[in-house]
DNA sequence: AAGAAATGCAACCGCCCCTAT
DNA sequence: CATAGGGGCGGTTGCATTTCT
């Protein structure tokens, strides 16, 4: 037995908007405002219109100042880092980009931005050089941590941590270290991993301003990041897992453990987020690894691409450097 | 030129959360 | 405390437009 729908279907117009409706619409809740409940608003506005449709039109088209189309690489930056760590929650994206709406957002991603990125990231059909701002922001990593650090932070709006999609776990192991939620973005065939922020954390939050060519060379500064696959910088050794069954590793292995049928990964004895699945990830060979970071050295200094070579066993790649 | 396919996007559906009672 | 119902949200649909063949 369902619920009872909010409003009698039969009774009430559907579909696209007219212009004189709209104007009815705008001009009542310029005058009166909603009077906090959009169901009984149709009826004093004089619309045959659903109290949701109202709310819904207005909310996306009628109210003031909003922005429709030409996403900036700016606005494609912030989508993209705050789908990564946080998912479809369009309403809290929307609410970083002044003017967007969370529908604009949501049909954005889902017509262009995801596609911008598969493309880039399609197996055996890797896009070199890489061009594309997006790409570029996701290989820069200061880039990265500082946008999510400068908007202002969605996780207050999760008082409760355990479903925070922000939260970052505590590494009982090294208390120097802190990871955010893993992100992941996946299409109907593969998961396509992307960047995680593994950032370091002090008591006087010094290292916050870490650059990005420390990154690599504190072992306690560990950071993963990319584009289909994953770097892993510890104890000067760089990791990048890239075989189609496990996905991610360390330079030290036993901090990883997976789980049965490959589907879910925990960082010692912390559950990196609920929502993992990161199998099979993308089948890059070796010469496309090589390609990718040499075309992203900025990424990680210092090490050689041709030392770049493949570990049969367990199908991870390394590099000294 | 015209029919087919792809794309863009406004709007709807229905579930869940929150709050007032 | 329990519950009803409005608000909010994410997923999906369906149609108009654009691009392709």
């Amino acid at each position: 037995m369902g619920r009872a729908p909010c409003c009698d279907k039969t009774s009430v117009k559907r579909g696209p908007w007219s212009p004189e409706e709209d104007s009815k619409l705008k001009d009542y809740i310029e005058k009166h405002g909603t009077g906090g409940n959009w169901i009984s608003l149709p009826h004093k506005a004089g619309l045959k219109r659903c109290g949701k449709s109202c709310r819904l039109r207005w909310l996306n088209y009628l109210r003031p100042n909003i922005k429709h189309g030409d996403f900036s690489d700016e606005e494609d930056r912030i989508i993209c880092s705050l789908y990564v760590n946080i998912g479809s929650r369009w309403s809290i994206i929307a609410a970083q980009l002044p003017g967007r709406t969370d529908n604009d957002i949501k049909n954005y991603w889902n017509t262009k931005l995801k596609k911008k990125l598969m493309a880039l990231h399609h197996p055996r059909k890797p896009s070199f050089p890489p061009s594309s701002s997006i790409l570029d922001y996701f290989t820069q990593t200061p880039t990265t941590f500082n946008d999510l650090q400068t908007i202002s932070h969605p996780s207050n709006n999760y008082p409760n941590t355990s479903f925070n999609p922000f939260y970052q776990n505590q590494d009982s192991m090294n208390p120097h270290m802190q990871y955010n939620n893993y992100p992941i973005i996946k299409d109907n065939n593969n998961m396509f991993m992307f960047g995680s922020e593994g950032s370091c954390t002090s008591s006087d939050g010094s290292c916050k301003e870490i650059k990005q060519e420390e990154i690599g060379y504190h072992h306690h500064h560990h950071h993963m990041s990319s584009i289909g696959f994953d770097e892993f910088n510890n104890n000067n050794n760089f990791m990048i897992s890239s075989n189609n069954e496990s996905v991610i590793g360390g330079a030290n292995m036993n901090q990883y453990e997976e789980k049965s049928s490959g589907v879910g990964y925990s960082y010692n004895s912390t559950t990196i987020s609920q929502t993992q699945a990161l199998t099979p990830l993308l089948d890059y060979g070796l010469e496309d690894i090589k390609h990718l970071i040499s075309s992203n050295n900025n990424n990680i200094k210092g090490f050689n691409v041709d030392e770049i070579h493949k570990n049969e066993e367990n199908g991870m790649y390394y590099c000294h450097y």
